[in-house]
DNA sequence: TAACGGTGGTTGAACTCTCAACACCAGCGG
DNA sequence: CCGCTGGTGTTGAGAGTTCAACCACCGTTA
């Protein structure tokens, strides 16, 4: 475990150039969303995936894969967002462990009102300062990314038969 | 202000790949570098620059700009990274405001311990799984939308004279 | 020297996230 | 019918972040 592969300067550079980037994109977009619309970003992105499931209502585990967030994290963010009376829980049928979080008029008003604002600062940050060749590079480097990390997660599952594998999001 | 320039589909599959890629990934580094050092990934990295000064040593306004965060967040971290005996604060000399947050020898070996871990992710998931014709892209793609960040900054504080333009880390 | 706006840095409260239990139920095998 | 394993979702505590004051000090001006 001692042959570690370090970063070569040129490697070091991109690494840099990358983490400023997203870390400083990502402040500057959850700053936005919390100023103007008084969410952080990751409840956002459970109001729009919610907006746009069928019903607008979603399993709690199917949303929580699909806003990026833990099992907890969507929880505890649910319990907020219901105090807001913006979704609502109801028990799901046909299994009584599982519960349905559904999004109410007053959350996709919300939703309406963000979304402006967030897109447009999206639209200036990346889309404004990246060329087309660039954006098609984009797509592919995070879906590379990703697949990236999914891959991991299913050899960490298929070799380690002793549970726990640490691969939720 | 009606007028909202809206993402197509196609620009709309571009973001999702950059925002789910850079959420995943950030949360599966973060996740490492707690299980394995114990400490958040923006730990680690005023650790990093830290180590990269001269005498090992910077001035607390400094060392939030180049770890990319806040100066209360740098505040309350230097706090718990004094409490670990990782790095010690000292008054400046010459400004009797200031203070220079200095990393002991605790701190080096606790960043030397980690440090092989996090390159090991980092090279696993970005290196590995990106053409060197995608890494070359990352770096123009970052340095764009950081400059694109830092123009914003410059724009609001020229247009705006009424002061607080929001544009720390 | 005294006032004053600007900078450096801290603090505390509220909020969000993570982690480790925990409760509950489904499905299956004895 | 009971136990067992696994999946669903919640809870509470602790850690980290944000935001809005706030204090102390600098440099300038009167």
């Amino acid at each position: 475990m001692d042959d570690v592969r370090w970063l070569s300067a040129e490697e070091q550079e991109i690494w840099r150039a990358y983490l400023s980037a997203t870390v400083a994109f990502s402040a500057h977009i959850d700053r936005q969303m919390r100023q103007d619309s008084g969410m952080p970003m990751a409840y956002y992105e459970i109001l729009v995936r919610l907006s746009e499931a069928p019903h607008r209502r979603l399993r709690m585990s199917e949303l929580a894969d699909v806003s990026l967030s833990s099992r907890s994290r969507l929880s505890h963010a649910v319990a907020a967002l219901e105090r807001n009376g913006w979704v609502e829980r109801r028990p799901a049928d046909g299994d009584r462990r599982g519960w349905v979080c559904a999004l109410t008029e007053d959350g996709y008003a919300a939703l309406a009102a963000a979304a402006p604002g967030h897109v447009t600062t999206v639209r200036e940050h990346i889309f404004d300062v990246l060329t087309p060749e660039q954006l098609q590079s984009l797509r592919d480097i995070g879906e590379a990314i990703s697949a990236g990390l999914r891959t991991e997660c299913a050899a960490a599952r298929a070799e380690d038969e002793a549970g726990a594998d640490a691969c939720d999001s």
